[in-house]
This record gives structure tokens, sequence and C-alpha cells, in this order.
DNA sequence: TTACCTGCAAAGAATTTGCAGGGCC
DNA sequence: GGCCCTGCAAATTCTTTGCAGGTAA
């Protein structure tokens, strides 16, 4: 693993599960690991943000200046693949990214005037959701839900 | 009123007060009708689809050939900004322009296979939506639920 | 050695903008 | 007449793809 060095020897690595996740995938597709796709996943799992497309390619680049951005967006798309990462398309078009494993289902609250991400999570909607689903005779596969509206700070301004 | 030609003396005309709304709002901004205008507000209110913007264009260029893409996205803005249109961005990235006016609020039910589009509401989860946002110290503005499945027709194959 | 991978630059797709000529008020 | 509108082409923005050289296994 390319990224050893920087942790001492005895540490927890942290995110070990889900480098194990991604190393399997790409082994089951015969793909290769690159440092370019280890240093892409370290930081893209590290940063808890929901980074664009555009933010995780400056921040790579911080330690990283030679990336180049098809790489970006190829890893990305392989981690979507493989189960760890979510793109999520806002209301105004723009494509965000979110850390997938480890985290239940869940739906977004988000702040309009700061960009404050709040993760939410309904059992009675996603029930709700259901019923009227099948009122309509549909059989549900998946569902996106952005609730907008202004967090404790920012409406107090 | 530059579509009266269309329709027989006596008959009543179509989408009158959505041309009212569309009149007003041109006027309160001092800007003006032109027969572009008309005629995409026309085919944009005659069709029930759920329409992109490219859609529109060919639509509108049936009987109008040398509209410009330009004057389709100019005008629905204007439509926007007046109500009585509104951008509904899928979770694969398209966007669709659906009426407004005289249309409550409601959520979108869409087939992955056809992409019919069936337009619900269910009181129980907005007042759910709004529980949650306060809980999280937020006030909600507004809100985006779009569920995907399969349609009675589509689940059968 | 044989794929696969990378950065770059070019290509795409969707939308917006600058401009010169034409039309509404 | 003055401002607004239009189509066109060019510019933007975001993302994908082709290619020639480099690299993992």
């Amino acid at each position: 693993m390319i990224l050893n060095f920087i942790f001492n020897i005895g540490d927890a690595m942290p995110f070990e599960e889900e480098r194990k996740i991604f190393e399997d995938y790409l082994k089951s597709k015969r793909l290769k690991q690159s440092s370019q796709r280890d240093h892409i996943l370290d930081v893209f799992l590290k940063t808890e943000r929901h980074l664009k497309a555009d933010e995780l390619y400056r921040l790579v680049k911080k330690n990283f200046p030679e990336t180049g951005f098809s790489t970006i967006y190829r890893t990305l798309k392989l981690l979507r693949e493989c189960g760890l990462c979510n793109e999520l398309i806002l209301d105004d078009g723009t494509v965000r990214f979110e850390h997938l494993y480890g985290h239940e289902h869940h739906d977004h609250l988000i702040c309009t005037k700061c960009g404050k991400f709040v993760e939410i999570m309904e059992p009675q909607i996603e029930k709700l959701q259901l019923k009227l689903a099948k009122k309509e005779g549909f059989v549900l596969q998946n569902h996106r839900l952005l609730l907008y509206g202004k967090c404790g700070k920012c409406k107090k301004k």
C-alpha cells in the first residue's frame, strides 16, 4: 500500500476497509492500482465535505500537482462503481460527491446561505414514498429528497 | 394578441390566464412582446409532457422554423421568472420544464424505463419534512422529491 | 510483455453571451 | 428614435475521449 509511509507503524490505518474495497474492486475487474488512484481515494475519504469534481481536483493537486482532471473523473467513476461514492445532483444542477461506505441511506438538508449539508433520515417518509408509488402502480427503485432552508446560524442574520 | 388568428371569434381562448400573466410580467419589466415569445409560450403550454429545452426548440421550429435556440432559453428564463414554468433537474442531470401556473405544489414519480411522469402529493410527507428541518434548527424554504421506479406497464416486461 | 494508466489537448453537450441588424412602443 | 429583441456564432462550463508515452503485474 503506497500510502503506508504516512502513518507510524502500529497506528490503525485510516479507511482501511474502504481501501480494501477499492483494491478488491480493481482486482475483480483486472484493473491496476496506481499512486494517483490511491491519492484521490485518500483525499476523497478524508474530506468530509461534499466535494465537486473541481474541488477534489484542486485538493488532490496540492500534494500531487501533476494529476490531471481526467484522472479525477475516471477515478470518481470507479469509486461509484465499487460503492464508495455517491453522486448528488443539487437543484441548481451542480454535482457533488459523498461518501457511501458505512453511511446508511439518507437524504439531505442544505443551507441555501452557507451551503451546510446535514444528512437526515426519516423512516416514516420512506414508508410513505413506498405507499405513494404503489398507489400509482409503480415499483419504487430509488429516490432523491433534498430539503433547502436556512440553518440555525444563517436564519438569524 | 398575435395568436388570435388561430382561433375562431367567440371561441374561448386557451391559456388566457397564462398569457395574461406573461403579458403583465413583460410590461412590469418594460420588456416587449414578440411573435417568438408568444409562440414559444403557446407550444410550452399546450404540450403536457415535461420537455427538455431542445425538445421545445424542435417543436417550436415546426411552425416557426426561423426561431433560434437562444430565444428558447431566454424565453424559458422569463417564463420561470413570472411563475409559469418550473425547471426540474433529474438524477441523470437532464433538465426538463413543467407548467407551474394552476398546478399545486407536487412531487414526481418517474418511470426509469419509459420516462412516464406522475405528479404526486402527500401532505404527510410535507409535514414530516418540516418537522425534520425544525429538529435540525433549519427554516425550510423548499424541497425537491423525486421518486424513481418502474410504472405498471414497464414492470411487467 | 501485455494490458492498463496517465496527462494533455481536443471533442462533446448544454447553455450563455456579444453583436449587428430588425422590430415594438 | 430609442430601446429591446432576434438569430447567429463564439464563448463558457462541465465532462468525456483519443492518443502517445509510461507503468503495474
